[in-house]
DNA sequence: GACAGTGTACTATGTTACCTAGTACACTTA
DNA sequence: TAAGTGTACTAGGTAACATAGTACACTGTC
């Protein structure tokens, strides 16, 4: 499924979340789609169950899984959700910060626009 | 100078790396200014030296600042910086990992372009 | 030269997050 | 009943983090 790296300062569980949060946005993982359950997963990476379970548990809290006891966890299907008010002045936030720090470290103003409109258009050929 | 929280997931040094970053990319701190020095800053702080200067070095590993023995932390002055391939690079896959991630949300592409062209007004009026 | 202030290095200790190991329970499906 | 699922515990080891304390080399000023 993917690989981890125990050499990273990244602790193991983060991996795992943001290794299958990609899968999920990438649309490798669909929708209601079911994931490996916390010992198949835990005997594949070779880790502890605790340690995807833990995982698993962040997925939730972020939305991006929803979990049915003695049956498994699947990926939630956001196709038709919304970000709220918090969600896009989060968004404001990030990209400001990102920005300022591409300027600081020496970007000009005109090779951002132009990252972000390539960006954009892979975004856009895509949908 | 800034608070630190102590009830956050972060580290203090990462803290004190964050905000002298931020203070020094907007400008508060200028190029050449002189930084407290580690004893004084973290008296104010109230916590070891030892971890005012372990935040010292990451921001001189980054670039941010360099230090002279016996004289003290001075900001870098990167007026003149140039970004090379590397970190053009890295700009665009944090970019796309932020809009992909964005789009996940349910942010429409729109929004999204609002959003960015906000940001970059704001910059363009700055300098 | 003496002194204060600077960065730096080192040892030692305590705390916390992380990870592992193992066990157990409630639930769902076959 | 049985196997597979998520979940909840306890217990123990490891590493990063933070603190405390001491010491050294360098720079500037008196």
């Amino acid at each position: 499924m993917f690989q981890l790296d125990l050499k990273s300062r990244k602790s193991i569980y983060e991996q795992v979340v943001d290794h299958l949060k990609e899968l999920i946005i990438s649309g490798v993982l669909q929708a209601e789609e079911k994931l490996p359950s916390v010992r198949e997963l835990s005997k594949t990476l070779t880790v502890n169950p605790n340690t995807i379970q833990k995982a698993y548990r962040e997925l939730e809290r972020q939305g991006y899984v929803y979990t049915s006891p003695g049956l498994g966890t699947f990926v939630a299907d956001r196709s038709r959700a919304e970000a709220g008010p918090e969600e896009i002045a989060r968004a404001v936030n990030l990209m400001r910060d990102i920005i300022t720090e591409m300027l600081y470290v020496g970007i000009p103003l005109s090779k951002i626009r132009e990252i972000i409109d390539t960006v954009l258009a892979e975004k856009e050929n895509w949908k």
